[in-house]
DNA sequence: ACATTGACCTGGGAGC
DNA sequence: TGCTCCCAGGTCAATG
């Protein structure tokens, strides 16, 4: 479910029910996710307020007087905001319960998730402090791409997918901008022209923005039981589209592996 | 510095 | 129904 959209999304869903908010029970149920989530956690934010809700990259990071907790929830986290007394599912390794009776609860069946605690600045994290550029800031440029790819072999699609280039990009919005830009993903990365990484972070500022606005439409039903979205499948135009037509040129959608992961494209209109 | 591969996990669907 | 196999929205660490 995370791609950076939702993780935005769920950024603003919780961010009003937590934020000014007092923390009274920390509940760790399975420690082992990613990398173990820290003993003690309970002693750090028992009582600490939730000062702000952030985002970098795919990380939220929850900021107190004390710390930040850093976030992280992999490829099949969520995180939603409950009443404490809802029933507990084999999957909810993690909660903070808060003053007003509520919690923020992380269900992550597959557990590549992370929860990590930093007393410092957070961006300074070691996870962190090498992340490429924010898609939607203005850092993120046609220049920065073309000059980053300069002399690169490896694919277009993988390189844009790579955080120290460009975080937030995955795997079905890594096709989807590609197919916007025209671009073959299978095009190396040191090969593309001015005018396409022109394209390029036009199409992925585009995807994603429109991506995260329909995640909107997901934050009203953020409190209700179930946190299933799915809001942006009609909106794929190449990805799980294998052997569809292409919605441009009617030819075939083309599946392809690329560094291990399914890649869609037109091959007729994607050069 | 870069490219490639393996690793971490569970659940769901396809195929038999 | 049930088994096996394959795939999945991420990304770090190890290796060459």
């Amino acid at each position: 479910m995370p791609e950076l959209p939702e993780v935005e999304t769920t950024c603003r869903g919780i961010a009003p029910h937590i934020e000014d908010n007092t923390i009274t029970h920390v509940i760790v149920r399975n420690r082992s996710l990613r990398w173990p989530v820290p003993t003690a956690l309970h002693a750090k934010l028992k009582d600490q307020v939730v000062r702000s809700v952030t985002r970098r990259a795919k990380y939220l990071l929850l900021n107190t007087d004390a710390g930040t907790l850093i976030i992280h929830l992999g490829m099949s986290g969520s995180l939603r905001i409950l009443a404490i007394d809802e029933i507990v599912d084999k999957h909810d390794h993690f909660e903070i319960q808060f003053k007003d009776g509520y919690c923020l609860r992380l269900r992550d069946p597959r557990r590549f998730g992370a929860v990590l605690w930093t007393k410092e600045d957070p961006l300074q994290h070691k996870l962190l402090i090498n992340l490429g550029p924010e898609p939607l800031d203005k850092k993120f440029t046609a220049d920065l791409l073309f000059e980053k790819s300069r002399k690169r072999k490896t694919s277009i699609k993988q390189f844009i997918m790579d955080a120290k280039i460009v975080v937030g990009v995955g795997n079905i919005y890594a096709s989807e901008s590609l197919f916007l830009a025209g671009i073959n993903p299978k095009k190396a990365a040191g090969k593309i022209t001015k005018a396409q990484s022109q394209d390029l972070v036009k199409a992925i500022k585009k995807i994603l923005t429109a991506a995260i606005k329909q995640g909107g439409t997901t934050l009203k039903d953020f409190k209700s039981s179930d946190g299933k979205p799915g809001y942006f499948q009609q909106k794929l135009k190449v990805y799980d589209r294998k052997g569809s037509d292409c919605l441009k040129c009617n030819s075939p959608i083309k599946q392809i592996t690329l560094g291990q992961r399914s890649t869609f494209y037109c091959s007729s209109c994607q050069k």
